[in-house]
Order: structure tokens, then sequence, then C-alpha cells
DNA sequence: AAGTGCTGCAACCGCAGAATG
DNA sequence: ACATTCTGCGGTTGCAGCACT
């Protein structure tokens, strides 16, 4: 049953680090012809390998559609984003990072992003606040309570970016031009960046400036006092979302964001928390739901 | 300069499911 | 229906290069 791996020690197939020579080989080969059937690959190439060496070198290296070097901030934002919805599902992953591997990301992964976010006391397999955060005391409950509406208020954000991905999924897959999630939107030109966005854009880059020092160990309090104005302008968008009557936390909010945006703020998060999940919504309510968050959006005070 | 420990990443391994005969 | 082969995936390993002592 099953089969023996292909590169076993004494059947004369090379192992480890391939040589420029074996690249070039490799490519010209795969230029020329195609990979065709893995497995034979390599005598027609005249390569020392097994298949699935080939097959990992050209996926993972040689492709010339890769793109190599350090993750964009966008990036880094899209994965953990992903990581949430998706898990280790690498491969999935990666097909929404054009040009990068799952190997790359999964590399990636493990080697930069789990600590980040260990630091921050997140857990990086939930995305959930870890019950004793790393460099907190023992029973602080404030910032374990401001993690936790963090996480909310990120689960709640990880769901519409959800919805938006699928709508964008969507987009792909009947040919209409591609690009970002928002010209889901039937009726909507590129260029009407809703400001919303911005909104959203502000909080990422604050949580991802935060990061950034922690990871760099340089700068603490910096840290510190960037998550606390994340976490109390979440805590005050969470509770307002969720009980109308509760205060506003109007100083925290417009100090990160401005007065102005106050109510826009308000608005979209409203939608986001009323049930505006598209399954069970006709052409109709979809089209009405876009039209409200582009009011919004154009809102001016 | 030499030794040691750490980090990042390319490459490998084993498995599961699809495809094929 | 079954055995075998192929493909793709996620977890893990090994090593080169770097930092530190």
């Amino acid at each position: 049953m099953g089969r023996s791996p292909c590169c076993i020690d004494g059947n004369g197939l090379k192992r480890g680090p391939w040589t420029p020579q074996e690249d070039q080989k490799l490519m010209a080969y795969i230029q020329k012809h195609g990979h065709g059937s893995w497995p034979s690959l390599p005598d027609k190439a005249g390569l020392q390998r097994c298949g699935k060496s080939c097959r990992l070198r050209w996926i993972n290296y040689l492709r010339p559609d890769i793109k190599r070097g350090q993750f964009t901030l966008q990036e880094q934002k899209t994965i953990i984003q992903l990581h949430a919805l998706l898990g280790n599902r690498w491969s999935a992953i990666a097909s929404y990072l054009p040009k990068r591997t799952d190997n790359e990301i999964k590399n990636y992964w493990n080697t930069h992003m789990k600590k980040r976010l260990a630091m921050m006391g997140i857990d990086p397999s939930t995305h959930r606040p870890m019950a004793a955060p790393i460099g907190s005391a023992n029973g602080d409950h404030k910032k374990v309570s401001n993690l936790t509406h963090m996480a909310q208020w990120e689960s709640a954000r990880l769901e519409a970016e959800a919805r938006l991905v699928k709508e964008s999924s969507k987009q792909r897959q009947t040919n209409q031009p591609a690009g970002l999630q928002w010209r889901c939107h039937p009726t909507r030109r590129v260029d009407e960046l809703p400001r919303c966005l911005d909104i959203l854009k502000a909080w990422q880059r604050l949580q991802l400036e935060a990061l950034v020092i922690d990871d760099n160990g340089n700068n603490n309090n910096i840290a510190s006092v960037r998550s606390n104005e994340v976490n109390d302008c979440n805590e005050g968008l969470f509770t307002k979302c969720l009980d109308i009557d509760q205060p506003w936390n109007m100083g925290t909010c417009s100090s990160m964001v401005g007065n102005d945006d106050l109510n826009l703020i308000q608005g979209f998060s409203n939608l986001l928390f009323s049930g505006c999940e598209s399954e069970d919504r006709n052409d109709d309510d979809n089209m009405n739901y876009w039209d409200d968050i582009f009011d919004l959006v154009n809102y001016e005070p």
C-alpha cells in the first residue's frame, strides 16, 4: 500500500540545495515543454532529482510570477486577517496574495507574525487574547478587558472583511475587472473609495504601528499608549454598537479620528452590526445596503 | 579569531484525496 | 471495486549566515 519516498537515500538522486545549473536546466525545460508529469520530468530534463523536488523548486522559487522579499504592511494585514478566517490553510491564504507562495507565507507566519501576535498578548492560533498576555502582571484585568474588546471588534471587522472577500471572489469568477473589494457595488466607480475605509485603515495602522514598535522592543511605552488608544476607541465603538444608550467615548475617539468623523464611524459600525449578512437578501436589498454604505461614505458634517 | 546560540528560509517528509488503470 | 500513481498540502527539519560573547 502507499508508496515509497521518491528521494530515498542511495537511489542516486540528489538532495539538498539546488545549484544554479540545476535551476537553469529545470527552467529551460519547463519554459520549453511545460512541466507535464512531474515524476517523468527529471529524466527528460536531465536532472538527478525526484519529480517532487523539481515541482517544489519550480512552484516555490523558479516560477516567473513570484514576488520575493519583504512583505508589505498590506500583505501582513491580509495574512493576519485571512489566518483568522482560514487558519493554517496556507494555500488558501496564498490565493489571496498574488505572487506569494504558500510556503513563503507559512514561513513568514511561523518566524515573524506568530511572535508579534504573542508579544501583543494575542494567541496566534485563535486570534483571541491569551489568558496571561506576555509581559503583563497576573490579574491585569484592565488590559485583558481591553484585549477582549479588541478581539470582539476585530472579530466583527473580520466578518465584514470576509463578506467583502467573498464578494470580491464572486467578482473575479464572473471575469469582471478585478480590484479593490469595494468594487462589488454594481454601479459604483473604482475611484469612489469610501471614506469609511479610512476609519478601518486608521484603526489598522495604529494597531500595526503598535505591533511594529512592540516587536522591536525599543519603545514599549509608546506601544502601550498606542494600544490603549486603539483599545479605548474600540471599546467605545463596540459599546455603542451593542447598546445605543451607553455613553459614547467621545474624547478618545475624537482624539484619534477627529469629531468630523464620529458620525461616520457610528453609522458605519452600526451597519456592520445590523445583520448585514447578504446570504438571505436579494439583489435589491444588496443594492440598498451598498447605497447605505456609500451614503455614509459621502457624509459631510 | 574562535566558539556558541539564534534566526530565517529552502527543502524535505508524510499524509490525504483525486485520478487513473 | 480495488490497487496504484500522482498531486497538493501542512508540518517539520537542517543548515547557512548572522549576532553575540
